[in-house]
RNA sequence: GCAGACGUAGCUCAGCUGGAUAGAGCAUCCGCCUUCUAAGCGGACGGUCACAGGUUCGAAUCCUGUCGUCUGCGCCA
């Protein structure tokens, strides 16, 4: 086990042999990870409880505290030890957080420490959207939860390949191109190609419009046989709709790298759809020759149902593979040719299924690697009028959301120091800015939990958010280029207030909220933990004055305090895709 | 019908490998800029943790059941 914590270390050696000295038995990991936070900071620093010792000692909770209490003596770290009920409360003393905590931040090895037990080779696709269809504020959130969850483990040296898979084939891309070439009467755009990408997304909509208004009409039959014509000609590689496809397709595929470029998301691998579509098929078709496949109703696919998991649709009677079907392809190059231990996907809960089938599948026909398969569920993003959907046309696309964004920061924060600041700059925090809006919008909220989306709601930019913590981290920054640079050999016992305490006490975490995020892969803890420490370094900031501190003693101890503080915040947001830009 | 997720303050959400008095933000109200960035700080108001049982020294957290919301369940992706 690794105890990265040296603070928590510290206090579960003590622990451990004041448990000896009892008769107790108690590992040291057993202590490491039994040390937790008491609800008020006046209580204690850190906190023993004494339960798991209950048994084992025949004593009440409360009596093995006192007891314990006797055998730890204050010392160098350790300013009190005191028994509350059945719990043991320490309280640390500034200089440990100086030395074991603050210290380390500023001079990085904090961030260098090794913190995984097991690192295997993991890979997560995410973001998989359609060409062909708009790129809109729920593929945001897929987006900024994959990058976030890469750039968090990657700051904790995991070993990790990104990839995403967009889907550049199938009855969407027909329906748009049918429309585009039959029923089209507005111009393409002229422009760049993400320009004519978004456009492209809007004729897909009036595709499916068309289609839909003219279904139990005379034209129902006659679309449909158009549309598989279409099909046809895209899987037969030329053809006029061929060459139209290759041209649109582009276009799209602009558009997602504008967008990934704005979030600053970079993929080791794009799979297209487009590549798994014919090896799929070939490799299902090896399965059924093998015998692990069986066929039903001139269907192939894979029962099931012992597993309480239906019937595994690979191909359809018409020959044609489906979206399980290219899965397991994809699947089988992950394992193969990545060679990958651990394969996250990151798709909306509506997969689940889906993905179930897929990785039993893959159980079954004999990839041992499928009990490392994770389907990282998160539910989708709505609009307070209820599901979006391309389809509809009833969506807020990615982009809007981000001029709006920029342009109500420029106005509402930053105009202010037009002339004082370059063009660039306040065109560059804007972006900064907005990004830390919507990326902490969409991450701050539970995997499981749907996000409704008010585009008013985000537009503020108080309390919870992205820039709350932003802005704490451009404080520090400020402060630190007026009254900087930190002088060495702190006197670190010159921080005595709860507030400075609490601030130091909450920053000797960040390497444990990491952890945990990355080992259950989630980033609502590291945004609470950011939350919170934004949160205390603002009090922090109004309590203790550090241009006129008392002293130069105090000054300097504040300083590195509040240095710490933003070398923290800077990780963290950096962990969670946001960039701090220096001033706001 | 079966399966899964969710149900905590007026609204949006934390907290869940059981543990000290259930926490934030928004909204509403009251204070704080001649002092390091007010995108800030302090305070007030606001909760039978859906309901009912069970396990336990102890349950928002675990188990069972009920109700409610959402999603999925073979030829879409």
């Amino acid at each position: 086990m690794k105890t990265h914590n040296h603070l928590i270390l510290e206090l579960a050696k003590r622990v451990e042999k004041a448990a000896l000295e009892l008769g107790a038995t108690l590992t040291l990991e057993e202590a490491y990870s039994a040390i937790v936070e008491p609800p008020q900071f006046e209580m204690g620093h850190f906190a023993f409880g004494c339960f798991r010792l209950a048994k084992a000692m025949k004593k009440a909770p409360p009596a093995i505290a006192a007891e314990l209490a006797t055998k730890i003596q204050s010392d160098d770290m350790l300013k009190s030890v005191s028994a509350a009920g059945p719990y043991l409360n320490f309280i640390i003393n500034a200089k440990a957080y100086g030395d074991l905590v603050i210290n380390p931040v500023l001079d990085e090895s904090f961030f260098k420490r090794e913190i995984l037990e097991t690192n295997p080779k993991t890979m997560i696709e995410y973001s998989q959207p359609n060409t062909h269809k708009v790129l809109h504020v729920g593929h945001m959130r897929n987006l900024c939860l994959g990058n976030a969850l890469i750039k968090m483990g990657r700051s904790i040296n995991a070993d990790i390949i990104s990839v995403t898979y967009p889907g550049d084939v199938g009855t969407h891309v027909a329906k748009c191109l049918w429309y585009l070439k039959k029923h089209n009467n507005s111009p393409i755009p002229e422009g760049s190609p993400e320009t004519k990408g978004a456009w492209l997304g809007q004729i897909y909509t009036k595709a499916s419009h068309k289609l839909d208004d003219e279904l139990g009409t005379d034209q129902e039959e006659k679309n449909r046989a158009e549309l598989t014509a279409i099909l046809k000609q895209l899987e037969s590689g030329s053809g006029e709709y061929f060459d139209l496809w290759r041209e649109t397709r582009e276009w799209s595929l602009r558009l997602m790298e504008k967008a990934y470029s704005w979030a600053d998301v970079k993929f080791d691998r794009w799979f297209f759809e487009s590549e798994v579509d014919a090896p799929s098929l070939k490799f299902i078709k090896e399965l059924f020759d093998q015998g692990k496949l069986v066929k039903d109703d001139g269907a192939i696919g894979m029962d099931l149902t012992d597993d309480k998991l239906g019937f595994c649709l690979l191909v359809k009677s018409d020959g044609n593979g489906l979206y399980a079907t290219k899965d397991v392809q994809l699947a089988k190059v992950k394992f193969e040719e990545f060679k990958v231990k651990k394969s996250v996907y990151i798709v909306d809960n509506r997969q689940s299924h889906h993905f179930k089938q897929v990785f039993k599948v893959l159980e079954k026909i004999g990839f041992d690697q499928a009990k490392d398969c994770f389907h990282l569920a998160y539910d989708v993003v709505e609009l307070p009028d209820g599901a979006m959907s391309s389809r509809k046309g009833n969506i807020v696309p990615l982009m809007d959301l981000v001029e709006q964004m920029e342009a109500r920061i420029t106005t509402d924060y930053l105009e202010k120091y037009r002339g004082d600041w370059s063009n660039e700059e306040i065109k560059q925090t804007a972006h900064a800015v907005a990004g830390g809006a919507i990326i902490y919008g969409m991450v701050r909220v539970d995997n499981n939990r749907k996000i409704v989306f008010d585009m008013d709601e985000w537009l503020k930019l108080d309390g919870e958010t992205g820039p709350y913590l932003q802005y704490a981290r451009a404080r520090i920054t400020s402060l630190v280029d007026k009254l900087g640079p930190v002088e060495e050999n702190i006197d670190f016992t010159q921080l005595k207030t709860n507030a400075e305490l609490m601030l130091a006490s909450k920053i000797s975490r960040y390497n444990d909220i990491i952890e945990k995020g990355w080992n259950d892969l989630k980033t609502i803890g590291l945004c609470s933990y950011l939350y919170d420490l934004s949160r205390l370094f603002n009090s922090f900031y109004v309590e203790c004055p550090i241009g006129k501190a008392e002293t130069n003693e105090l000054k300097q101890a504040r300083l590195a305090l509040a240095k710490a503080t933003g070398g923290i915040l800077e990780h963290g947001l950096a962990a969670l895709g946001i960039t701090a830009p220096k001033r706001m």
